[in-house]
DNA sequence: AGTAGCTCCCAAAACGTTTTGGAAAAATCA
DNA sequence: TGATTTTTCCAAAACGTTTTGGGAGCTACT
């Protein structure tokens, strides 16, 4: 591979004349641009861009970092993102690194070395937990970063991040189904280790005691981790004299909901929103959740609303002109200084 | 940010010995070693990967370059295997890239810049089409790559690669529904200028003469754009005399499937595998694929497999043993030096 | 004619590592 | 004891850019 110092003998000036013309810069004669703008293209040369990191301290990569376990609910909404990110990094002109990891050990030993190394410019770190030390390690590391999510304690730490209003989609699914007349609402979940759970179980708890609904310990399940459990869960709530059975099932999730529709409709019970059916809720609004018999009725998650959103709060911390930051998402209620919360959107279908 | 100096001294060593230190090289004492390690871990110390990557020549980071256009079709599988990608990635202790473009135009530049800039060590291209400027633009520059897929010329260009036996697939698929007795099969595709509707429109074409039966123009439809074009598609099959109308439709995707259920089931068409019912088949097995109803009858590519290949093969070119690659995939078919072939799996559900 | 101001170019330093080729000090051997 | 080997360390070069701080050679002004 050829470099400067090729280019600059081919065209008989220095490498400081070489970079400048590449570069743009005004202080090199328009016919010897030309000259060396040729010699690189013959050469097939193009700059370095290790070299230019090296001495420029900007890599122009930023970092997507997850969390890759295997849940039974997590997979799918990262696959969703990170497209949509790639896309959105080249109006930034910023390349996107991939970076997670399975097992939970290596997770920030990963994290901390892409970070620490000089690697990226910035991190848009993603499947939050309520507390996270993800965020005290970015944090020390002194690297920009947006967290996708937000831990229990965020006005206290005060990182910037872009989440959710996952209470606010229960609130308005719960609400959906009350003003259906149905009264008892079981709420299924999978583990409270990561934040969205948290809070989506919060927006149930709210919309109950809006409503003046007393919480049932037994219709609420919250540490579903295996599709057998589902199943298991569901039969037990059926197993309920009548008058105890619940009338809807919020799941805090698409991938749970379907896994609740398929057991119901395996038991002979039917799903929908019309009395004496049972109705189901998801929340996401993944790809599946309109094919669905009955088609799922949910909360969007808005992906290219939070992907722009992450993008342009992360680029402005990176850019230094933090002072001025402004997500110009239309729906985004501002928390706290580069804390924005997005507002999913309620799609009624079938399945209540 | 600390440098290695800084460590050097405050270790009262050179910088040789705390990088040599660090690397664990023998030549340094194990005392004064544990003494840099801790200072090091005190300073949060983490090399430049930047300056190690100049150095070393190598960057320990592979691109994955697909083309992100916006087409009916090819969205959701890219979204597949990106994460499944990085996963692997893990195992080699490699770093995934993220590098498309969505309009055509910019795709080459943006490849020639990641590949030409010495940013990634190695490439995995994908989205191939029939005849690839791509693969003449890696070849030239000499960069490792493997792509996704294969171009009409595959023989004749020799470059390394993993597809997908799209051929066999739809092969097994027209069998089996030849099986229960349908004859008149029509076959809906998108455009030709993506490799994979190509390989899966032979297979269509091979299982036809194989079993003696007529191409009938009429039912193959191969320039499919959007949903509107689907349904149109479909009725104008349907107001054939009844003795002309399919009996099966044979898609080339799932996404299309998908939309040929939908557009079927609105005109009050039954889809099934029994007679009297139309059957209809896919191809990719996307996740909505199980959930559909009736349930999709598809082809599922080995994601898991393919990535593993991919990787693996990349992995050995970039290595420089690739006088010694071997695909460990069992079902992996060897079609020239570096190429192989894995086999899709018929997955038989409900709508054939 | 002298000087100030352009235009166009360049040498050297800096970015932060790893590697190379020793060299001093310590240990071992004869 | 002197020679040899081993252990432990280091100075300098190299990786390929961009930036800094000028410096010729012209042109234009007074």
């Amino acid at each position: 591979m050829p470099n400067i110092f090729d280019v600059a003998k081919r065209a008989g000036v220095s490498i400081t004349t070489v970079s400048r013309a590449l570069n743009g810069y005004s202080d090199v004669n328009e016919k010897t641009r030309k000259r060396i703008l040729k010699i690189a293209e013959e050469l097939n040369y193009y700059p370095s861009a290790v070299a230019r990191s090296l001495q420029g301290k900007k890599t122009n990569t930023i970092a997507f970092a997850p969390w890759l376990r295997d849940h039974i609910e997590s997979r799918s909404f990262f696959k969703e993102i990170v497209g949509v990110l790639a896309l959105g990094c080249l109006k930034y002109d910023l390349s996107l690194l991939v970076s997670g990891a399975d097992s939970s050990q290596e997770t920030n030993e990963t994290l901390r070395e892409v970070a620490g190394s000089g690697r990226v410019d910035g991190i848009i770190l993603a499947d939050i937990k309520p507390e996270d030390e993800r965020i005290a390690l970015l944090t020390d590391i002194g690297i920009p970063f947006v967290a996708f999510g937000r831990t229990s304690d965020y006005q206290e730490l005060s990182y910037p991040f872009i989440d959710i209003d996952g209470a606010a989609g229960i609130r308005e699914l719960v609400e959906y189904v009350y003003n259906q007349g149905r009264r008892r609402l079981a709420y299924l979940s999978g583990p409270f280790n990561t934040s969205y759970s948290v809070y989506r179980f919060n927006g149930y708890r709210e919309s109950l005691n809006k409503f003046g609904i007393a919480e049932e310990p037994r219709l609420i399940v919250a540490d579903l981790q295996e599709q057998s459990q589902i199943k298991e869960t569901i039969s037990k709530l059926f197993s309920l004299p009548e008058s105890q059975r619940p009338e809807a099932i919020i799941a805090s999730n698409d991938t749970l909901a379907l896994n609740v529709i398929n057991s119901l409709t395996e038991m002979g019970i039917q799903v929908g929103s019309k009395a004496g059916q049972i109705a189901v809720t998801g929340f996401d609004d993944l790809p599946f959740a309109a094919f669905l018999r009955p088609a799922l009725t949910t909360a969007r998650q808005p992906i290219e609303d939070t992907c722009a959103a992450l993008l342009e709060l992360l680029a402005a911390i990176m850019g230094q002109n933090e002072a001025k930051v402004k997500i110009s998402q239309t729906n985004a209620l501002m928390l706290g200084p580069k804390q924005y919360l997005l507002k999913p959107e309620l799609v009624i279908r079938e399945s209540a």
